[in-house]
DNA sequence: ACTATTTCGTCATGGCGGTTTACAAATTAG
DNA sequence: CTAATTTGTAAACCGCCATGACGAAATAGT
């Protein structure tokens, strides 16, 4: 069946689906799973309220929820309140399972979620992908993925997708990896390199980043800019709870926003673009640390030991960004701006100077900016939930457990 | 029953609805008007093949809609081809009608838009807004709703709604203008001070002109940026089809995205905005035609004559907006960007700049740039509109002729 | 001209989905 | 121990779309 799902940009559950009767029970399927996930154990007259359907219609919905394993039943609440005790509904801990898989320039990682969003199993691999083949890769994925999915069938659990999140652009079909710099890819089609037997989405780690804090994140609002830099600098746009991709699928490109127009040229035509002076080379660079192949978390340590160069250089990097999010947030009007990925372990050296910047050039109250707590594993979580947000958002859809 | 119906926004027919049979059923009536209305003339199986039901269901809906007004029946199609000849089905030229109004610093406007999308009546009155009390002024205002509703009601259209495109920032309630500095109000609820007995809906004039660009203009993308310069300089970001308001309604505010971070300090609080450079005031001022009380007309008039300043100073906005733009595509990569409002006018002498800024920083085709055909008649439009697509998107929900 | 074919619109029937109503079960309040 | 409250389910009902059959109105072929 290998129905198309949701391209990890759920959110909107079953928006496309028929408006048929058959359409109206799998949205409500959707709708009582969603419900279910999202505030813990429940009744089924908790649950009824909750969507404006009566007892008798959500019965019959969960019954049949139950039968494909879906939910499970957890048995008598704990009365407190008068009345008969409702019987607790769960989502299932067995069932179908997120892969979700990373591939980073010098690691891989892949693990899988279950429907309630549990790690069940993880694999992770060191290995400089730079310049590697996608051929050698994506087999070395294709292991670990092999070996996450053994792991997860010894406790009733089987793999109902694979989602990939990689370091680069990536075409609006989910599949195709227009252009990596940092592992030498061009127009690559992972569809053909990873297993076929598995629903597979490829996307770039800053959108999975991003996603994992619309899903995961502490304060999880709605609409905001969830910035990261593993490459690049790259944002998420999160608007209204869905991810904004672009025409091309290139949104969030925040790294070659012009920051000064008349400073240094860089790779992609322009000038002064906020890469020239917040990326990572850059601030290598300004910190004194270009020379080995260090990478960020050495500006971290640095910093925390007082360096004065790499104080220097973070500040500057801080007041670039927000320059650059001040357009943003001028554009976008976001409700926060969450900073991600390396950003989020440079943060207390970065935030000063950044905060100041954006409240200075905004009028009235600026935009509030905080650090994403997911750190460095926002992508590959954000990867296999999103596997999971698509069980979700169409439980009819999920392929039998065989 | 005043239902909330659309409050301007409305693009994802009646994802509100309960799903439920009724909610089913109305969405079904909004799909087959949506059809009809952007299809032209329509028989009911056509209708039935374009929105995947059969034609028994599509010919209760139509009989319903007939009924209520909204569709009419013309009579039999030209032959052509093999088989019995459908019966062709428009949008009916009688009915409701939506009323949209343009608060501007030197002008009111209203007009009348049938559910065909043709202006009906229009009502204009020359007068100079800037610091005239809003008492006074949607007093103005609720006069010529009044002429416009008379003219129609003798053509068989009752109001259903009124619009008000407004220059300024407008909360996200849709009736509360927060901040209008050319017409001096600050935090002023409309809904208090026009006729009560429409349903009524405010929002910024760029909002709007977007809109409808998205409806009516030529190229009609789904994926858009709008820019309009009446009063600053403002955006409407349309993406997948619907309007990007933000969390405060701010969202579009390009004449604060900082051009040059160090340059000349904007009223906002920051440095070197947009409207620094390519606002009406700087403009004027950089082409030495501040002192009078001159306006935009008068630039295209001395850019036509070939006056070298004003030239130079149209150019050298060209390159800001096309600075400011590089941020915005990056940021959202649209289908493209459309010129409106005034800077529509002056396009001959902005674009060459603009583009070539635009293409010398996007690595890559940059985005297409074009101009809107809509002019100054755009806010106006899109107001009324914006009623019209309400009772398209809810057609259920259309209160009796009475 | 006449028949076969195609397509349109409608009607009767049926299946499906949620609602309504009623009721037994399980708890608290008094 | 009774009354009140809440839960979950079953039976009857209603609304909505699908199915299948039909007459109507056109074309295509002989």
């Amino acid at each position: 069946m290998t129905a198309p799902l949701h391209e990890a940009r759920p959110a909107a559950p079953g928006r496309a689906l028929p408006d048929t009767q058959q359409g109206m029970r799998r949205r409500n399927l959707a709708r009582v799973m969603h419900t279910v996930s999202a505030e813990g154990p429940l009744s089924r007259a908790a649950v009824a309220s909750r969507i404006g359907l009566t007892r008798a219609a959500v019965s019959t919905l969960v019954d049949e929820l139950i039968r494909s394993g879906l939910l499970e039943e957890l048995g008598p609440e704990r009365p407190g309140r008068v009345g008969r005790p409702g019987s607790a509904l769960a989502v299932s801990g067995r069932g179908p399972a997120g892969i979700g898989a990373e591939i980073g320039v010098d690691h891989l990682a892949v693990c899988a979620v279950d429907l309630r969003g549990q790690v069940r199993a993880r694999a992770v691999r060191q290995a400089d992908n730079r310049d590697r083949s996608p051929e050698d890769v994506t087999a070395d994925v294709t292991d670990l993925v092999r070996q996450v999915v053994a792991e997860i069938e010894g406790e009733g659990l089987w793999p109902a997708g694979l989602a990939v999140a990689v370091p680069g652009l990536v075409a609006r079909d989910g599949r195709t990896v227009v252009h990596a710099p940092n592992l030498g890819w061009h127009d690559t089609d992972l569809g053909t390199l990873l297993p076929a037997h598995l629903p597979l989405t490829v996307d770039n780690e800053a959108n999975f980043g991003g996603l994992a804090e619309l899903w995961l994140g502490e304060a999880a609002p709605h609409d905001f800019l969830h910035v990261s830099a593993e490459i690049g600098i790259g944002a998420a746009v999160v608007v209204d709870g869905r991810l904004l991709r672009g025409t091309r699928g290139f949104a969030g490109e925040l790294g070659h926003v012009p920051v000064r127009p008349d400073g240094p040229p860089c790779a992609c035509g322009g000038q002064g673009c906020l890469e020239q002076y917040a990326g990572e080379e850059a601030v290598l660079r300004a910190a004194g640390l270009a020379s080995a192949g260090n990478r960020v978390e050495v500006l971290a340590d640095r910093a925390a030991e007082g360096e004065e160069t790499v104080r220097r250089a973070l500040h500057d990097a801080g007041v670039a960004l927000g320059i650059a999010l001040t357009g943003a947030v001028n554009l976008l009007d976001p409700e926060m701006v969450v900073l991600g990925g390396a950003l989020a372990g440079l943060a207390p050296w970065l935030l000063p100077s950044l905060r100041a910047e954006l409240a200075r050039r905004t009028a009235g109250p600026a935009c509030p900016v905080s650090v994403s707590r997911l750190g460095s594993e926002g992508p590959l979580l954000g990867a296999a939930h999103s596997v999971v947000r698509g069980v979700l958002d169409d439980p009819a859809a999920v392929p039998a457990p065989v």
